[in-house]
DNA sequence: CGATGAGTTGATCCGACTCAACCACGGTGG
DNA sequence: CCACCGTGGTTGAGTCGGATCAACTCATCG
């Protein structure tokens, strides 16, 4: 918790990474601190894009409405990624709903800080770039599993792409480490909760994942990215 | 095509537009010219990225494969967008593939001297930034209507997303101003050439679009718009 | 100890994909 | 000039993946 700590972290993050210590330190100082507790909600979908944050400890949920109640989830945020670009793009409103997963810790700044910042550094403006830049891809393909895959096979994309960014070795397995229930993985997939509960069923019984309420862990992801043929042969 | 006209044309552009006089024809000096002919491919998923362009006239679509011989249309880009973000970002190849379908013309410049122009101008990362996450924000959209709406309506919103991006106002209607496929409607829709024929039949039928070969025109905007109750009440 | 949320599993149904046959148009070449 | 073929488009019939509807179990919580 303190300065060093600080720039330590903010090193790490995927905004401000490769910056001097100097700079850094200009914007440790105009960072304010914001807990979330599990189920709070760090602004809604709509809301005016007023500020700027960096998740340095926990999991964000980020999901989106349609005005005739369709809801998706976007992503998971994990620590260092940056949450709210809409602050550096310079959209009014945030686009999304972000939610914490689990109690959670972020550092703040106003949109004037933050952009008067960026237009100082124009390393900063270039991380953005890269990391705006690697969702657009994610959600490119996420894009063409939903047009051109199975629905089993878009579950089990899912859960390799959420054990890849948040997954955690164990004896069993790959440890998906945030509560996801059913739900959530159909809101990420594009499917029902029940089609979910099915397929995860079978997995669990030819022993390629095990599950229990809210809680996932993928013991052989090999077998799950090679779903193309229907079955075994003979 | 002399130097002010260049000028004037940059100073157009999602990427340049703000810049000063003098930033605007340091950029103009390091670019160069390049033409496309009609399905002319400019450059291919997978190929090192390591040139960046601006389109000045014509249209581009995007695509890109999967393994497994899946093919999504990504998008259509127009005059003033940027074409190879991946290059800002620092991304190792291009992932997506970029075929004129009209007869095109860009300026271009290498990986270095855009990113050290862009270092020293932080208006260009900021205009980055902005541009892509609008087409983040877009992706987005389009993942939220694949997970929850009818192919129907899917096509619907694909038709008023190109009659926004590239409609001519006529007489009829608005007029998608590009060469489009029923296939090409497909693959930006998430659904197969069969059922965008049926439906724009179906729509032709009711006045609300006109198609010849490869040519769309809306009639009705409102009427694709409203698109959510199955039928009209008796 | 009801209540609420998560999960399972069966039965049913339908939207849209698949398969298939066909027409129209526009090059191209004999 | 016409025969040919490839591409784009239309339309019908059949099928099926997965959504929907429904009933029930099991935790967790106030």
């Amino acid at each position: 918790m303190n300065r060093q700590t600080d720039l330590n972290i903010l090193a790490g993050t995927e905004i401000f990474r490769g910056l001097t210590a100097e700079a850094l330190d200009e914007i440790r100082r105009a960072a304010f601190r914001r807990r979330l507790a599990k189920d709070e909600v760090l602004y809604h979908q709509g809301d005016p894009a007023a500020t700027f944050y960096v998740l340095i400890v926990g999991r964000l949920r980020v999901t989106q409405n349609t005005v005739d109640g369709g809801r998706i989830t976007v992503r998971y945020l994990g620590a260092g990624e940056m949450v709210g670009y809409a602050v550096l793009s310079g959209a009014g409103a945030h686009p999304g709903t972000v939610i914490a997963v689990e109690d959670s810790h972020l550092f703040g700044w106003s949109q004037e800080s933050i952009r008067q910042f960026t237009g100082r550094h124009p390393e900063v403006a270039m991380n953005a770039v890269a990391a705006l830049g690697a969702r657009y891809q994610e959600t490119q393909t996420r894009l063409q599993e939903l047009s051109t895959e199975s629905v089993e096979r878009r579950i089990a994309h899912t859960l390799l792409r959420l054990a890849h960014q948040a997954g955690r070795r164990t004896a069993m397995g790959i440890e998906i480490a945030f509560p996801l229930s059913r739900r959530d993985v159909a809101e990420l997939a594009g499917t029902t909760l029940h089609t979910v509960s099915r397929t995860l069923s079978a997995w669990e019984k030819d022993g390629i994942v095990m599950s229990e309420r809210r809680h996932v862990i993928v013991c052989r992801p090999h077998a799950l990215a090679a779903l193309d043929a229907p079955a075994g042969p003979l």
